[in-house]
DNA sequence: ACTGGCACTCAGCGTTCACGAGTGCCAGCG
DNA sequence: CGCTGGCACTCGTGAACGCTGAGTGCCAGT
């Protein structure tokens, strides 16, 4: 059966009521706070044809209606705009993000900003180094037989790694090196380098052939094959925002989930090539089983249309998507003007 | 009344007991598993003499007694040796450290293992830039007038920061401050550093005064004023182990409290000259309020003798403190050897 | 197609009651 | 003098019970 406009209006003001009160809905409330212009009865008669197709549910008999995950999906689809921000969360985005110093810097205001204005857990992925570009590349000699390698991005990212060398090689030599590598990575994307590196190494002069094998391989290793993208977490007390009462059990597998690394940069980092339209998961759409009592709202960031990574939030299924939705776009776009600017 | 040994041995067996089943422990149970040698009745005067003293107290009337962070205070004072850790513990620590590829990599495995080995919340501080040395200072040219600093400790940390020059300022300039700074800052204490910038930018050749006043100003700022240490944190999961059975009211406010960088350096940063023996503080003894229904087990860290950094667990005030303080020492001195080695 | 009426369900809440773990106190014993 | 067994008392816990009220489904009537 299709769901009418009056059933539809019926499940928006069901999940409205839900998510502000936290507590299931009944007719009779429903047709005081909004204007139906019907009565209970109808009303439940709708009710009854929504809980049928699966939109809402009754936690017990004689208790009121609650959204499914199916319902909150054709909310987010459907029946809700995005809410445009009110001056004062524009204010305290400004406010908080400016005087930021470096990437950290960046990075840990971002996620803190999140959490605050949508009082959830937000996460911010650092830059990608795949995505970025090389600024620069310097080597630094610690011993004869050993030098740092650092990779600076047009992101402000800064990666380090030890790279042992085969044999005794002279601080001219390592200049040498230096200069090679900044002549041929300068200003490419890491997703580019694997070739020139190996070219590069082919073409070396002799004696430098073993030493550049070396650092080719840290090299390759570093900004390519590990994808260790950092991420930064904030606000994980806002779980217990009410008591416990919106993660059915405990927070703990949530808890759990959250500390992974590898689980959060599979929520927020598979972002699609868009930075403009947050991508929302409800409960059960989430891959995580431990995260099936919650919903991601995420989207990507970067400098104009370009995604350098992905930031979110993770709160109960019962959140306010309109809201959390506005707020984690007018972020990310924030975020993404800041790195332009550099 | 001093205490005499039995009633030390009473309330030794009252905290072990109620730390493994956090339940109040009566006086019947006790003399069951531990061999008293006395009646019920006689270790009930004991108890009443030690909750006179404010060791123990009584949830209700008609419960048994539970220690209070006084008793705590006195069973690790003076009733617990450090247990040694178990093969299996040793070798945990092992194979969970090994391979560790960079600075960032032994922080975030260090967490992870102290949270994994005394199952509650670990928290590890950077090596300090304070009281590290300078490695190396690397300086790298963004546009005309905007460079890029590059500080690496010999702790293997780096840090970077955009430097706004007065003026265009030359590639041969900015390779005459790199030599100049290396040769004058290298291999020194960062605490050092203040006056050591100031001559050198006072004895700077007249061209090279101004890029060299700000390039020292941002010095000072990011090295010594800043103190913006960095910490990583694993395991909050730990903290819903039983449910909230072991906070009262909530474990939000101490979520809240672990959330800010500021109170976890306090606790974790602020350690004396030894890393030999751990400090503990217990409950009350702690100085911010939200963690007063907490334990803090924390220990400097660093190669040899020298203190770089702080690390610790934060649990309830019941907690195992022989085995925590066992493995808190024995990470710190794992990882003080590790930086050692480099 | 909507409405008012009505019987029915059931979670939540307060009351009551019995149980039992644990205590404090005391008289007696070695 | 310190320890013990006995005893009366306290009080938190959990089960059983009944009431209330919100909410429902259904049906006959407009």
């Amino acid at each position: 059966m299709p769901l009418d406009d009056r059933k539809l209006e019926v499940l928006r003001a069901i999940v409205e009521d839900y998510v502000a009160t936290r507590e299931p809905v009944g007719s009779r409330a429903l047709v005081e706070r909004h204007k139906l212009n019907v009565s209970p009865a109808t009303v439940r008669n709708d009710m009854a044809v929504l809980e049928e197709e699966g939109y809402i549910r009754q936690p017990h008999t004689s208790a009121g209606r609650v959204p499914t995950d199916r319902g909150y999906r054709l909310f987010v689809d459907r029946l809700s705009k995005i809410k445009p921000l009110s001056a004062a969360e524009r204010r305290a985005i400004e406010r908080f993000m400016v005087g930021a110093v470096d990437l950290d810097d960046v990075v840990h205001r971002t996620v803190r900003l999140l959490a605050q204005l949508t009082q959830q857990v937000a996460v911010v992925q650092y830059p990608s180094l795949t995505r970025s570009a090389v600024r620069h590349l310097e080597l630094v000699s610690i011993s004869t037989t050993r030098m740092l390698l650092v990779v600076i991005t047009d992101t402000g990212r800064v990666e380090q790694r030890v790279v042992e060398l085969p044999g005794p090689t002279s601080d001219d030599d390592i200049a040498e090196m230096r200069r090679l590598i900044n002549a041929q990575l300068g200003g490419r994307l890491l997703s580019e380098t694997p070739q020139l590196v190996q070219t590069m190494v082919d073409e070396a002069e002799p004696n430098l052939r073993a030493p550049m094998a070396s650092l080719g391989s840290v090299l390759l290793e570093t900004l390519v094959e590990r994808h260790d993208e950092r991420i930064a977490m904030a606000g994980t007390a806002n779980l217990t925002r009410n008591g416990l009462v919106d993660f059915p059990g405990s927070i703990r597998p949530v808890l759990e989930a959250l500390e992974e690394e590898v689980v959060l940069l599979k929520l927020i980092g598979e972002v699609e090539g868009e930075n403009a339209t947050p991508r929302v998961r409800i409960g059960d759409e989430n891959e995580f089983v431990d995260l099936r009592s919650t919903s991601v709202v995420s989207s990507g960031y970067g400098p104009g249309d370009t995604v350098v990574g992905g930031l979110g939030v993770v709160g109960p299924t019962r959140m306010d998507y309109p809201g959390t939705i506005a707020t984690v776009r007018a972020v990310a776009r924030y975020v993404g003007d800041l790195l332009a600017q550099n």
